[in-house]
RNA sequence: GCCCCCGUAGCUCAGGGGAUAGAGCACCGCCCUCCGGAGGCGGGUGCGUAGGUUCGAAUCCUACCGGGGGCACCA
């Protein structure tokens, strides 16, 4: 018996509660989803409920009243082994074994699909981040997004969401100029621009540039610039595209922004926007009202000189992804774009879309480096900057993609990386595969021995040991986990759970053997252990698999 | 000035209204007669402050204090 199994008992025990009349308030007053959760404490049971506390003030009764009714119902219930009524009306449900071990045998069942889910099921998702001007190495930052982001998109398609992972390259305006700007001063020996580019890999990609066509040197202007802007733009973006996919992160589509302008893109978005009653014109420039939805002022499409704005790109880039067929567009942000988030939803709401539903701006905070005890600073400007490449180098791809992952990304990260790289094997990303390490090392020693777990044979009642009772717990919460990580798009959900399960796994491994002793003959038992271990390895897996972070039999 | 985020253990951080608030690191002990000790077990006066909502608040609301970030016919 799963948690949502037994959700839907006690609401089946509500309903019927309320049709014997014994429980006086309507059916739509029920609540549609009711907790169910695994209690902190073991005398408290296996699940837990507050379903009678939150009926029983639309009831007008005491909860323990309700909760003793509940109680009765849940009694009769297959696989409910007792129910407790404790402190202001908890529900506590103890299962019966089989009822829990049963749930080892269905993740044999289910494997790789164990944990997914339908719940977003048709949705078609954008989900954009990173969107890095090709100008330099991807930094911290970056790297940062680019694991929550690929984890994220993980997780929705787990959910049965169909999404496309979406790279803006943003390959237009002055701050491309100032990056051929500064190729140039550098290939040529001059002097770098104020406003220009000063890390230490323009030289780096200058020199090649002169390497591959000697003769761009010798361009005249403008076009010696824009040769070296054309130039480095590719290496650049060829090297992003590079070290993202040595993270394996993949994405679908590298929208440009010229391509937006060149499609013909930005005058439909205008026309849609238009035709949405939401521009004027005032002071010779274009506008868009988005102060009828929220934000704290209206803002410029095209300037009166007839530049488009920046703002421009974002509305018809939004509009689109809708024409692109996308239900939701989610828009993961650095925290230095916080003051987008009105507007965008705004673009959304003057489009005619519900900005609860269509877009979805989320945005993360600064990650922080320390290094010897100072921070290490992460401007592209500055050139003293760790780059993506720089942190898999140290840590490696697994342990990078974890660390990141396993915080939210709405909240500021401090990682220190001297820490990071004397304590490698102190990373929690290493506790929880070694727990897959340690079950692949117990499978394959079984295999020795001629024994595979067999779910057709399984005993179920057998796995009665309290931590084997905890380990089952552990495992029956991961399709929630997911699917909250989902909903809330908050994959450091999933990290947080391994961990937990890892732990719940270490703990039965410490007092119940699995295989059997020397040459003893195996037992039912024997192979009950197996096949909750084997369960426990596919979870595992799976949720690693949802973070992009490999999960190996040997370490 | 206006807006957003954050204040939880010595440090880095989890905790979507539930019962006695957790993990890792650091520190001190203990556990290898066979499955991986990268493990397990024990050791703690912590939710910034003050109100409010609730049967119940770290969680929701208000104010204040402290830290970070952001405001454009820039990109």
């Amino acid at each position: 018996m799963t948690p949502a199994d037994l959700a839907t008992a006690v609401l089946d025990a509500v309903h019927a509660a309320i049709d014997a009349g014994e429980l006086a308030v309507g059916h739509d007053q029920v609540p549609s989803e009711i907790k169910v959760e695994r209690p902190k404490l073991r005398e408290h049971g296996d699940y837990s409920t507050n379903a009678a506390l939150q009926l029983a003030k639309p009831a007008g009764v005491n909860p323990r009243a309700v909760a003793d009714l509940l109680a009765d119902r849940l009694r009769a219930v297959d696989g409910i082994a007792a129910v407790d009524v404790a402190g202001p009306g908890f529900l506590n449900v103890t299962l019966d074994p089989a009822a829990q071990g049963e749930l080892a045998r269905s993740i044999l069942v289910a494997a790789h699909a164990y944990g997914r889910s339908t719940a977003l099921r048709g949705v078609a998702i954008n989900l954009e981040f990173i969107s890095a001007n090709p100008t330099g190495p991807l930094h911290l930052g970056h790297t940062r997004w680019a694991a929550v982001g690929d984890a994220m998109a993980r997780v929705l398609e787990a959910a049965g969401a169909r999404v496309a992972r979406e790279f803006y390259i943003n390959d237009r305006g002055v701050q491309m100029d100032r990056f051929g700007q500064s190729l140039e001063a550098a290939a040529l020996g001059n002097p770098i621009p104020e406003d220009g580019y000063q890390g230490a890999y323009i030289s780096d990609l200058a020199r090649q540039i002169v390497d591959d066509d000697p003769s761009l040197k010798s361009l005249a202007e403008p076009d010696r610039m824009i040769a070296f802007r054309e130039a480095g733009y590719a290496l650049q973006l060829e090297q992003q595209k590079a070290v993202l996919d040595s993270f394996r992160t993949h994405f679908d589509v590298w929208y440009s922004e010229r391509t937006l302008h060149d499609s013909g893109a930005v005058d439909r978005g205008f026309e849609k926007l238009r035709a949405m009653g939401h521009t004027f014109e005032a002071d010779g420039a274009f506008w868009l009202r988005t102060t009828d939805f929220g934000d704290d002022k209206d803002r410029v499409l095209v300037k009166s000189d007839g530049e488009l704005t920046y703002f421009a790109s974002d509305s018809a880039y939004y509009v689109d992804k809708r024409a692109r067929g996308f239900d939701v567009c989610i828009y993961l942000l650095g925290a230095d774009h916080h003051g987008y988030v009105n507007r965008l939803k705004a673009i959304a709401a003057c489009a005619g879309d519900d900005p609860e539903y269509n877009i979805d701006v989320l945005i993360g905070q600064m990650v922080k480096m320390y290094k010897g005890g100072e921070e290490v600073r992460l401007s592209k400007r500055a050139g003293n900057i760790i780059t993506l490449e720089d942190l898999v180098d140290e840590v490696g791809v697994d342990a990078a993609r974890y660390t990141l992952t396993r915080y939210p990304a709405d909240s500021p990260l401090t990682l220190d990386l001297d820490q990071m790289v004397q304590q490698t094997n102190e990373n929690p990303v290493y506790y929880v595969q070694y727990a897959h390490a340690r079950i692949s090392s117990v499978l394959r020693n079984a295999t020795d021995l001629g024994l595979t777990p067999d779910a057709e044979s399984f005993e179920p009642a057998l796995l009665a040991h309290e931590r084997e009772s905890d380990l089952l717990g552990a495992l029956g919460e991961f399709p929630r986990v997911v699917a909250s990580a989902g909903e809330l798009r908050e994959p450091h959900r999933v990290a947080r759970y391994l961990e937990e399960l890892a732990t719940a796994y270490h703990k039965f491994y410490d007092v119940c053997r699995v295989l059997p002793m020397g040459d003893d003959p195996s037992t039912p038992l024997n192979n009950a252990r197996l096949v909750l271990c084997a369960a426990t390895r596919q979870t595992i897996g799976n949720g690693l698999d949802l973070l992009g972070v490999s999960a190996p039999e040997r370490m």
